[in-house]
DNA sequence: AAGTGGTCTAGACCACGGA
DNA sequence: CCGTGGTCTAGACCACTTT
């Protein structure tokens, strides 16, 4: 734990406990460095963290404020961490898996491109529908490529993809591009997800990419429209 | 505009060009930084700001790489924002509206609770039809308290509301927090946005406040689900 | 040991807003 | 004018990876 993370901690632990009064500015950063112990830098850093969570916001030439919308919120998040994919969320939880396609072909134009590789290069085919404390919870049609994420069997798709992919072949995943739209429900879908034919689905589109910057997963992630939204903070840069 | 972001829009500029081999890291923070006559921290700021966007990906003790999957990105936006909302994006386009309803009551419980404002402050309940060049882009439904954001009527309504927040009242937008789920599409939504009966929508869910901390907005977007989605860029903590 | 990115410092100057 | 946050510097030390 960095000392900006730790000092972000505890100022965001204040926000929640009202330590702060939400009408008036936080200290500002001279007084917060002296302190924490820290140099200004350090303590804007920490500042910046929870201005990016939605937390707090500046006012140059005034002060550090509370945002008020933000207190109504269930808890604040201890830790803060909105965009934590899937596995991390559910940490505590028990995820299943439930195979419903695993094959291996050759990729389609779309596919290939996605993925950064030729046409000839074989991919996994998967559909798995993903449950959590045995709901059904997500269903997700994956691309990967054989060459780069090799051995994948049965076994490894009823438990995690990603704890394969990082505990056994020891990769490492650097980010995701992510889409996400409306979609309606297919058969797939209504049979698996549960869902009624008139129901949508919030559909997830997602090119992952390792720390080599090779593409190794293209897939398209269903959730249930009634259990499943998409959280985000918008910053209005200052100098506008 | 910062040296770090002038900086960060010439690496982006180079990445796009091919300036720099995608197969191997870019030249190391010190190189660049004699290179663009900066100090090592401004210029490791401008490289996250190309690593917040998905671009650039950094490996500690080895150096920083080009994202493969970036670069099908058609063009690489020239100035690189994902997450500007509504009307600058559109900045060139011609944007409409139509107002579908307008009127002044008093909040629910649920939207009192949203804008933090008591059950006797009335709110402005607006539904409004905005189209991109004639065609109907987004439906809203937008609730704001009438003592915050005073003397809204339908000249405003026409325009934007943002517009007139700023030029107008002289007030200043600091940022928002999103929801977006998908969502049936409604009777007002197959009229105006001219969806079918089974065609679902992007819902986006907004609270957007004030550089006062003030909550001015508390909005339902419905978007077409064939014409809009939602981009975003997931970054692995390097120390994961 | 050498080279990379990650953090942290102490201090400087600038931009903005209010008294 | 002063106090605020925003940027920038020059240098230090640490963590990680390869040689």
């Amino acid at each position: 734990m960095t000392k900006y993370e730790l000092i972000s901690e505890e100022i965001r632990k204040r926000i929640g406990t009202a330590y702060y009064p939400e009408d008036q500015p936080i200290p500002d950063e001279n007084s917060l460095a002296a302190e924490f112990q820290c140099s200004r830098m350090t303590m804007k850093r920490a500042l910046d963290l929870l201005v990016a969570e939605g937390l707090l916001f500046r006012k140059r030439g005034h002060g550090t404020f509370i945002v008020k919308a933000a207190l109504n919120k269930r808890a604040i998040n201890v830790s803060g961490h909105e965009n934590r994919g899937f596995t991390k969320v559910m940490a505590d939880k028990n995820v299943t898996s439930q195979i419903i396609r695993f094959d291996v072909h050759f990729p389609s134009e779309e596919v290939a491109a996605h993925l950064s590789i030729d046409s000839s290069a074989p991919v996994y085919d998967i559909v798995r529908l993903r449950l959590v404390e045995e709901e059904p919870y997500v269903l997700e049609k994956t691309f990967m490529p054989v060459n780069v994420i090799k051995g994948i069997d049965e076994k490894v798709l009823l438990g995690s993809i990603y704890s394969y992919i990082s505990n056994t072949l020891h990769l490492k995943v650097a980010g995701a591009h992510k889409k996400i739209r409306a979609a309606k429900s297919d058969q797939l879908d209504q049979q698996y997800l549960g869902c009624d034919q008139a129901d949508p689905v919030l559909e997830v589109e997602q090119v992952a990419y390792l720390n080599t910057g090779r593409p190794f997963e293209y897939s398209f992630s269903h959730h249930r429209y009634d259990k499943f939204e998409f959280s985000t903070v918008e910053i209005t840069k200052t100098g506008l």
